[in-house]
DNA sequence: TTGTACGCGTTATCAT
DNA sequence: ATGATAACGCGTACAA
């Protein structure tokens, strides 16, 4: 580590450790001429003040902790770009953390934060129903939690979500329009308030349809991704398959589209999908895709800022309980047509 | 910020503050009846010993930079998922910081980097011929640096690169073999050794079978993608346009696609396509993509093994100049067939 | 086995 | 306008 510190610059420039942390902070109460002195040091050696010591001092450590189930999905990758885009305006930095799905590796991420190394935790949660107790830690030690995407159902604070219940309720009414009999949902089985939305959308399209979705349809997947895909080849390969499918993940929906492939199973004339996703070359895939894109930069940077604008204020109010819920963009391309 | 503190513990449990730090980490000296009143306090007020006053203390913030020139980019996100998962076992955390291919903002993020706020940076460069002033800060304060992929030419240290030249090799010679008359090397336009290599790989596939390549045919890409997209489809409707590309970059191989698709040319009959890429679907583009994947969760697990293990050995000769190559993966897909 | 005292580098308070 | 000093919370050298 670094030896040049405040109090070397002081030694070197006959001043008091005091007068040089001033200075280098830009206190009126130092006279430009000792300012332009200690900055010429400073810079000459390209001094920085040790980041321990001042967080240790100030009690916040400019850092936020952010916690995502899945690090590689395009999703919260964008999301942590939103997020660090406004952080770094800030002179914040962004620790990510991946809970892998885990909400035991949750507990103990979080379990490592409450040292002070963050000033706040933004987080998508691994799963929403198993447990909330970890977050309440987080509040004892007056950490600010800051939910996006899949939210605590149970737990208070600012919530940013996008419009899920209506994306799915308008991509599933688009697939019963074209003429759909037997729609599959295909969701993530672990408790979600965005799956359970998602789930919702599929629901109310079918009744508005006058029609009874069969609840065998209703599919919920893990993390397993080449079991998953024997399920949905299964699926598909029975005689009475479905003719559309809704994918509440993206990662499912790239697994049907595979599944087809696989089965020689004609896309959109056999069997029309659409799929939740954010990644960027659904026009290019075979055939291309209809998605629904979260808006999950945006997501980020109005999390963040919002996030800031507290920290900043240390008005706690600020954290309280508000619901913030984003549109998200459906797109039809040649896979449900 | 936490009110608990060892200083708290202790007066709790009628103990000097330092017996209950020995207990907490498991000093020999401490009897295990004190250990136990300890540990169970710590346990039942989720204690955790604030991160900056030991990083403070241990002049070590167990924490590693990591600087990438575009977070987006399947490829880094995967080295950086190899780099979490070690650093994640050995306790060490990453702030990963986006350089956006912009050497500036890389000098900035390295300045912010020099006060003890990390341990080590691994880095990609933005660009390596550029400066490499910055790096010798990081050289002065006694931070180690890493590289990957877009390594450091006139700095010595580790180096973790790919088999560049020799994919690039495989992946051209494969283009001629096919019968392709005029190939196009579309690179991105910074100086990277990375792009160098690729390129020399081409030629090399050029010259041994016995071809004369077109100076016209080795283009550079900047940063703007609607601009790329401009030039690609500028290129390609061209009546002596080329029939093969070899794409250095994944986004340049999505842009070429992309500008076929929009120019009704056909693939492969038309233009055969490789190229370099870590997207997950390459097989279900269309037309599936051949690609040169570079084992990127590899590169960085790898690296960050050998940086803990440095870390931990206090041995700075475990720094020192060394080149580590790994090999990409070269999958031929309809896209070149 | 446990306690006392100090320093890591910074900033804020209180002098001068 | 500048200096001396204390404190943030931790771990360790030294003392008991």
């Amino acid at each position: 580590m670094s030896e040049i510190t405040i109090k070397f610059l002081a030694e070197k420039l006959n001043l008091a450790s005091s007068t040089v942390s001033r200075a280098l902070n830009d206190s009126h109460e130092i006279s430009d001429k000792t300012k332009k002195r200690v900055l010429d040091l400073a810079k000459s050696l390209n001094f920085q003040p040790n980041a321990n010591a001042r967080s240790l001092r100030e009690q916040k450590s400019k850092t936020i902790g952010v916690i995502v189930p899945d690090r590689v999905n395009n999703f919260f990758n964008l999301v942590i770009e939103g997020l660090e885009s406004v952080c770094r305006e800030e002179g914040y930095s962004l620790i990510v953390y991946n809970s892998y799905e885990d909400v035991e590796q949750e507990k103990k991420i979080i379990y490592s934060l409450l040292g002070g190394k963050v000033d706040a935790v933004v987080i998508s949660l691994a799963d929403e129903e198993k447990e909330v107790q970890h977050l309440e830690w987080l509040r004892e030690k007056n950490i600010p939690i800051l939910f996006f995407d899949r939210v605590a159902r149970h737990v208070s604070g600012l919530k940013y979500t996008t419009n899920d219940l209506e994306s799915a309720y308008l991509a599933t009414k688009h697939l019963l329009d074209k003429g759909c009999k037997k729609v599959a949902f295909l969701g993530l089985s672990n408790t979600s308030s965005v799956g359970k939305a998602r789930q919702d959308g599929f629901i109310k399209a079918h009744i508005e349809h006058g029609l009874v979705y069969d609840k065998n349809l209703l599919i919920g997947f893990g993390h397993d991704d080449i079991e998953n895909q024997k399920v949905l080849e299964k699926l598909f390969y029975k005689i009475n398959r479905p003719d559309g499918v809704l994918a509440a993940a993206e990662k499912l929906g790239i697994a049907t589209l595979r599944a087809l492939h696989n089965l020689r199973i004609k896309i959109p004339e056999q069997v029309r999908i659409v799929s939740f996703t954010n990644m960027q070359f659904a026009d290019l895939l075979s055939p291309a895709l209809s998605t629904i894109a979260q808006p999950a930069f945006e997501l980020g940077s109005t999390c963040a800022k919002e996030l800031i604008r507290g920290l900043k204020s240390k008005n706690i109010n600020l954290f309280e309980e508000k619901k913030i819920e984003l549109p998200s963009k459906f797109t039809i391309r040649d896979s449900s047509k």
